[in-house]
DNA sequence: ATAGGGTTAG
């Protein structure tokens, strides 16, 4: 009687031994019972174990493997308690069960210390310890992968390439690149491992040092195989450099090898990114032929795909066949629909999840959050923060801190910032920044200050925000005078920088100022003017009453001037009571926004502040033929839980004396303290 | 002789 190769082969062999009422060997059983299990038919595999009137630890092994890869954990402990004399292999394979499944991970722990002392006295080998790095770099526990380096180191156990490239794996995934460099470099000393390359170049990629990771993928690049080429198209794909991962994807079929899902999922994600929808249909439909659309990761990558380019419909289409519940999927179209303004949809389709993970979360209340429904985010945020679960991320933070900005409510942002501290989220650039901000906007530039110097180190996009906090609070000194510190430090400023120096200066009036900087930023650091610059221009001549100057500027403007030019244009001629000006610009700003009622008021507004009440009346009638309507402009503060809105003339508040009284006395303050001010200087 | 471990993805 032959071997069993395929399953065919073993069905029928099995079938003779049945017949032939022979009892099958110890050995041809086991043989059998692998069969079995490698083809999924697990309940065959177990009668076979069970009607074994004899078994060996392989066998025992054998099916404690089956029903692990069956993702059977319980009868794989189950029968591992039943193991009448335990080896390696058998701890090994329950543990690698238990760390592979998450919210298990405790129980491998558990089953390492266990093995060596326990009354089976099993040595802790190579796999062992393989095994474990995986499960701590899982974990990022970068202490105990370093004391099972140790461990490795002295008993010889860390030089074949398994254990070369999960040290890398684990150095790497625990935020210890250099470690993992480190261990590479020794053991390619010998040979290179193309597995451990691979993690080295994935190492990289994680790390975002592109450059390095593309010169060991061309190094003796004659043994990269399939899983090299998927490693640097991911890397890119990941690091936005989407162009160099098209390129890799190309690449890799010219040379030879075949794309499989992981190119696939890869590449879609670089078209989504670009919002390339038809060049990822193609893909998709690359996919369709080879029925490899079921695949989780592929559909979901096609769900993306479309909800990035806003085409919902197909996202849904797609997302309806894959049939089982995918949080990828469904986080990608969450996105989608607030990214349209729909959040009902949005919701439905958060309701609709029976598993939400932080991300789903995340992507939900981050969608209140930029369609301005600050009390649906905070409302959900509760409901987020009441779950037993504590897996925290970093972005849903972020975003609050944003509604908070936006909402300009510090008290809630202070919360915030409490719970970052309190949770111990990573407080990396990204958080800090939108604390910093969020102090800033809400109007507490103390606390911004305060952190700010605090930090270690500072990189260009939190000076920006602490340069333009300072420059909206009147603070137009110090705005300067950290853009200076700034670029002494060699920090290189951007466009943003500039917008907000420029925004110092027309707040303060230093229109010389700040025409040096704005020559400055072209030829001092090639950055070309946008229209937030200009405007800021047009803005600072007009309120140093320089209208002239703003009208020269403005025709050399050498992009096409749009609303948010001409309305801060025509805000200077009503500081400068220009109606002629503004006259002209009229034509040319209801062309672009005529539908924008407060675009009108704006209008009425200058012509009201000259007397030129006939133009008002003109200007109105226009608007109320068009139907249109301004939303009026409210402040409101928040004390307590209630927040109190404010609109211009509003004497509807149920305390409006006293709000009133109170104003009177704080302008009577006001005008007094004006008023010795000038004394003084005179 | 038969069983267990490493790299890549949203």
């Amino acid at each position: 009687m032959s071997l069993a190769r395929s399953l065919k082969d073993g069905l029928q062999f099995h079938a003779q031994v049945i017949k032939s009422g022979f009892t099958p060997t110890v050995f041809t059983s086991n043989q059998l019972i692998h069969l079995y299990s490698k083809n999924g038919l697990i309940r065959e595999a177990y009668r076979l174990f069970d009607e074994m009137p004899e078994r060996n630890v392989y066998s025992w092994n054998t099916v404690i493997n089956a029903y692990i890869k069956a993702q059977n954990l319980s009868n794989a402990q189950n029968l591992f308690d039943a193991v009448p004399e335990k080896d390696s292999v058998t701890y090994n394979s329950l543990i690698s069960g238990y760390a592979n499944r998450d919210g298990f991970e405790d129980r491998a722990v558990r089953l390492f210390l266990q093995m060596q002392n326990d009354c089976d006295g099993v040595r802790r080998d190579e796999f062992t310890l393989t095994t474990m790095l995986n499960l701590t770099a899982k974990l990022s526990a970068l202490s105990w992968g370093q004391q099972l380096h140790s461990f490795m180191l002295k008993t010889a156990n860390d030089l074949s390439g398994f254990a070369v490239s999960s040290l890398i794996d684990m150095y790497s995934k625990s935020g210890s690149f250099p470690d993992a460099w480190t261990v590479f470099e020794r053991g390619s000393s010998s040979a290179v491992d193309l597995v451990s390359k691979n993690a080295m170049v994935a190492a990289c990629c994680r790390e975002g040092k592109l450059d390095l990771a593309q010169n060991l993928f061309w190094s003796k690049h004659e043994m990269n195989d399939n899983v090299s080429w998927n490693t640097m198209i991911a890397g890119f794909a990941q690091n936005g450099q989407e162009e160099k991962a098209i390129e890799m994807f190309k690449c890799m079929a010219v040379e030879g090898f075949s794309w499989n899902e992981h190119s696939f999922a890869s590449v879609l994600s670089a078209f989504s990114s670009l919002k390339a929808l038809k060049m990822g249909k193609e893909i998709h439909s690359w996919v369709l032929k080879k029925g490899i659309d079921s695949n989780p990761f592929i559909s979901s990558g096609i769900v993306d795909l479309y909800s990035k380019c806003g085409n919902m419909n197909y996202a849904e289409f797609v997302y309806l066949k894959m049939k089982v519940e995918n949080s990828f999927a469904v986080t990608s179209m969450i996105v989608g629909y607030a990214a349209e303004g729909n959040m009902a949809e949005a919701r439905r389709l958060f309701d609709s999840l029976a598993d939400k993970n932080s991300v789903v979360w995340t992507a939900m209340i981050s969608g209140y959050v930029k369609t301005q429904q600050s009390d649906d985010a905070f409302e959900l945020f509760r409901q987020f923060m009441e779950r037993d679960v504590r897996d925290y991320d970093a972005l849903l933070f972020i975003n609050l801190l944003g509604a908070c900005t936006t909402q300009a409510i510090v008290d809630p942002g202070k919360q915030i910032h409490a719970y970052i501290m309190k949770v111990g989220i990573e407080i990396d650039e990204k958080v800090v920044t939108a604390v910093v901000d969020m102090y800033c906007k809400c109007g507490s530039i103390g606390y911004a200050e305060r952190i700010f110097q605090n930090l270690a180190s500072r990189d260009l996009i939190l000076h920006n925000v602490m340069i333009a906090g300072y420059a909206h609070h009147g603070y137009e000194y110090e705005a300067l005078q950290l853009f200076e510190e700034m670029v002494k430090r060699g920090l290189q400023p951007d466009a943003v920088t500039f917008v907000a120096i420029l925004s110092a200066c027309r707040h303060s009036g230093l229109v010389e100022v700040g025409e040096n900087y704005f020559s400055s930023m072209t030829e001092d650091y090639s950055i070309l003017p946008e229209r937030d610059h200009y405007a800021c221009m047009i803005d600072l001549y007009g309120r140093a009453n320089q209208l002239e100057k703003a009208t020269v500027f403005m025709d050399k403007i050498p992009m096409e001037l749009d609303a948010i030019i001409l309305g801060t244009f025509i805000n200077a001629c009503k500081m400068n009571r220009n109606v002629k000006l503004a006259n002209d610009a009229e034509e040319k700003l209801l062309k672009i926004e005529g539908d924008n009622g407060a675009r009108y008021v704006q209008l009425a507004g200058v012509y009201a502040s000259e007397g030129r009440w006939d133009e008002m009346g003109r200007i109105m009638k226009k608007m109320r033929g068009k139907e249109l309507r301004k939303h009026a402009g409210c402040s409101w503060l928040q004390v307590g839980n209630r927040r109190h809105t404010f609109i211009s003339n509003d004497r509807s508040h149920s305390e409006t004396e006293a709000v009133h009284a109170m104003l009177d006395c704080l302008i009577q303050e006001l005008e007094a303290s004006i008023h010795e001010e000038e004394e003084l200087s005179q």
